[in-house]
DNA sequence: CGGAAATTTGAGACGAATCAATAGCTGTGG
DNA sequence: CCACAGCTATTGATTCGTCTCAAATTTCCG
């Protein structure tokens, strides 16, 4: 029910985010307003894509979260790297791309193809741009789970996440939605849910942040970053 | 000294390597030749890049070990990635691509610039294979930091660097030459020093590895990728 | 409304960090 | 060729952060 949209075509929110991206021209918007028309829903827990998989073309998340993950034999999950509502992923430009991760829906989602970059030059740098953030995105996951404290690594992946909603036009001024269980937070963090539930009731009482019904709010974002030293923003030393 | 090469031109080894990934042409082998005229020398310990800097082109790694860096504020520091002699890394379609890490030379190092992609499609198909192996060792990398213990954190690490050594015929059947002081690699497994050094003790004492003059030699590989369970070969859970 | 999933809390164990001090190595210059 | 300086490696004692196990409670969903 949440993961329908009204909006079809070119009006859709995930294209609208797009275009602020890269200007598009008029052949990547009708490449896209065709390919939204091809979405479709996939139910939360399901396999997107397995890895080892070959990989069919980009996607492009219309609705619903979706996360990246690698599971060992014995059970360990780690999930690489989250994909957000109006994300653009698995640009290849490979010759026979397969899969280096599993995708699982953590919610219901509704995806489509992406069209081809071959469609425009402008398409073609979204797609760079796009991929150049996913980077951007691993590289912070890499920093969170090697120098990170505990509360360091929810509070920073809290305000990456947080940025990429609002970046995506789906978050208010100090909230957003959230439909992570402590457990989805606990394996993309390297963390027990145990600890990830004390740290975020440590935030609680402090002060930082609030969190019900699976929405979380900042009471003080600006502040939070500064004193958690959100890696985003402040990476170089000195 | 160790850094210096005897051959030139299309015989370079790095060349050859990039050759064996991908059947490379006629004009991908000339450019590549003339590419590596171009070398360059650098010290131990030079910035190649700085973060936030605009990168030039992708680079071509002639001989010696180079890290992505990422430095926080306090003075923690985070190894995102090694690159390694015949390594090509850097590949941005994008249009004025910023670095988001920085490079740093862990030896001496002698680097080209590679040429551009648009030389050939087997060039360009070089390109993307490089990259995709990147993004494989990022997510190795953060299922590492993630999802192991400090023992198998250090052990998947060296057997990554192994495998990447022997694809660049760089080390004998069962050791290579691995020029990284144990505080580079607590800074790219997430530990500190003191640490690495205790698990690389106990792997020593357990007849796991030999380690002497920046040497490291595996007793049994192939049993110890298996004991800790390797994760660029098992990943998939099932 | 009922059952399963998710969250919360406590006690105790364990792994890795920290602090501190010693020993070994490497290169450099006298 | 030796001695010194400055990294690098090693070791021990202790502290701290996070995990583990277990149980109770709440929330969510059909």
């Amino acid at each position: 029910m949440n993961t329908r949209f009204k909006l079809m075509g070119a009006d859709h929110p995930a294209i609208r985010r797009l275009a602020e991206l890269v200007h598009l021209d008029e052949p990547a918007m009708a490449a896209l307003a065709m390919a939204v028309r091809n979405h479709r829903p996939e139910r939360a827990r399901r396999e997107l894509l397995r890895e080892g998989t070959a990989v069919a073309s980009p996607l492009l998340l219309l609705s619903g979260w979706v996360a990246r993950v690698r599971l060992l034999e014995d059970g360990r999950r780690q999930i690489l790297s989250f994909i957000l509502p109006g994300e653009l992923v698995g640009h290849c430009t490979q010759p026979r791309p397969l899969a280096v991760s599993t995708w699982t829906a953590l919610t219901n989602v509704v995806t489509c193809p992406a069209p081809p970059a071959s469609v425009s030059d402008a398409l073609e740098q979204a797609y760079a741009v796009s991929a150049a953030r996913e980077e951007a995105n691993l590289l912070a996951q890499i920093t969170r789970l090697g120098r990170l404290s505990a509360e360091e690594r929810i509070v920073d992946l809290l305000l990456e996440l947080f940025g990429r909603m609002r970046a995506a036009g789906l978050a208010s001024v100090d909230s957003f939605e959230l439909p992570l269980t402590q457990e989805v937070m606990a394996d993309a963090t390297g963390l027990t849910s145990v600890h990830v539930n004390r740290m975020l009731q440590l935030l609680r009482r402090n002060g930082d942040i609030r969190w019900s019904r699976g929405r979380m709010q900042f009471v003080d974002a600006a502040g939070l970053a500064n004193r958690v030293g959100y890696i985003n923003r402040q990476v170089v030393g000195g």
